[in-house]
DNA sequence: GATTACAAACAGCCCGGTCGGTTTGTTTCA
DNA sequence: TGAAACAAACCGACCGGGCTGTTTGTAATC
């Protein structure tokens, strides 16, 4: 089994990369060359689904465009449907990240709506949306990547829903109709990224964000009337 | 070669076709073959882009589920991509019809909005939209399929939107800030219309749309405030 | 030296396009 | 009006390329 007194090699091992700090080919552990492996290979497959789609999608381009093996390829990814849950996992992991970064304090409501418009531009306009729709649909009849898919994008996208959700009642929005105006804002979001697939037109976007906002701001006025002689 | 006096044997097929005038198999003219033929085609095609995604789409089962030879959908669709092409024009149609039928008077600005909402749905909600949004993120490389896409789509989502618009304007909405008004709440409807891929809650989507005609209700007011005494 | 990471060649299937041939409809001509 | 020439619709098989998964072999790590 394991011999007790051995192997101080993993630390010297350690030592050396720290020595050797910038050499290209220095040694390195297992787990750092699997670990880099899968990043560039799930790098290039996130560039590939963003340039083709998944109907171009070719197992054999990843490996090309992350300039690795096919052989390296399989022995992470075996199937193309494990690359690609894995590809799944990972935009969302990245997307997740935009959300969490702005995760910052907000004093009023109309600052928390701006924040919120601007934080969910990031996702919506980037190619990781454009991604997640393609498998999404992809997925909704093939079960193989469609469930993972789901699972995984409501487990990343719900907590990053819920602390906005939070700092909406923090800035002073009503809890009863916080989450509802969540929701409408979101969806006009996602509903001018899908648009701007056949017609881009930032200017228009952007006075329509601010006419939102507005509206925002004129509802929650006129549910707690300001009674400034109070 | 050829035994040259023979074969009458057409002609009196062709009148005993004529005997048996509405039996299934009656003479048609090759304009109404053709016709039934491609219709036959597009429709399996946006079953199946609807069922399988365009991932998924392949030619050889078009031809099956149209109960057509393979021969006769290479006549009429050389190559896949015509194909495609042809599908795009045909939802697109289906899709403008769904808009026009409903092109009815409306009274108010919030019966506007409302009419608006349950139309949009129709078509946003629709597998015909699914399959249009998965065509346009397919062809956002592939020009061959990529530029009519854009084309067709303009060509019958523009003049809806712009009878809708003047639905809104008559309804007493001012002209500044109607298109805003539209653009934003299409964009609600097809927010939610993708989300639903992941979260189907028609409750909360009912609830969200009356939310939305309250919002509008209440900014309209606000530009025309009541003057009762007037 | 044993396990894991990587590499390359292989094999079989699938798919889209093509092609020769047949059937059905249309036009020409006597 | 009827037959023959022409054109269009339709059929099913074949072919070549590409793609995925597998297998066999080598290098790095432990």
């Amino acid at each position: 089994m394991t011999s007790p007194a051995r192997r101080p090699a993993r630390s010297r091992a350690r030592l050396e990369l720290d020595v050797a700090a910038a050499a290209p080919r220095a040694r390195r552990t297992q787990g750092e060359r699997s670990e880099e492996m899968r990043r560039r290979i799930l790098d290039a497959a996130v560039d590939l689904l963003a340039q083709k789609g998944y109907a171009g999608f070719r197992t054999a381009d990843v490996a090309k465009v992350a300039g690795v093996s096919r052989g390296a390829q399989t022995h992470h990814f075996p199937s193309k449907d494990d690359l690609v849950v894995a590809v799944v996992a990972h935009v969302f992991a990245r997307a997740s990240e935009l959300g969490r970064k702005r995760a910052r304090r907000v004093r009023s409501a109309d600052e928390a709506i701006k924040v919120l418009l601007a934080d969910s531009q990031e996702f919506f306009f980037s190619e990781l949306f454009l991604i997640a729709m393609d498998l999404a649909i992809q997925g909704r009849m093939n079960h193989v990547t469609g469930s993972p898919l789901v699972q995984i994008s409501a487990a990343s996208r719900l907590p990053v829903e819920a602390s906005w959700l939070a700092a909406l009642i923090e800035a002073g929005v009503p809890a009863a109709i916080a989450e509802d105006l969540l929701w409408l804002t979101i969806s006009i979001v996602r509903g001018l990224a899908v648009r701007r697939l056949w017609q881009h037109d930032a200017p228009r976007f952007s006075r329509l964000f601010k006419l939102w906002r507005q509206m925002v701001a004129q509802y929650l006025a006129s549910l707690a009337p300001p009674r400034r002689a109070g």
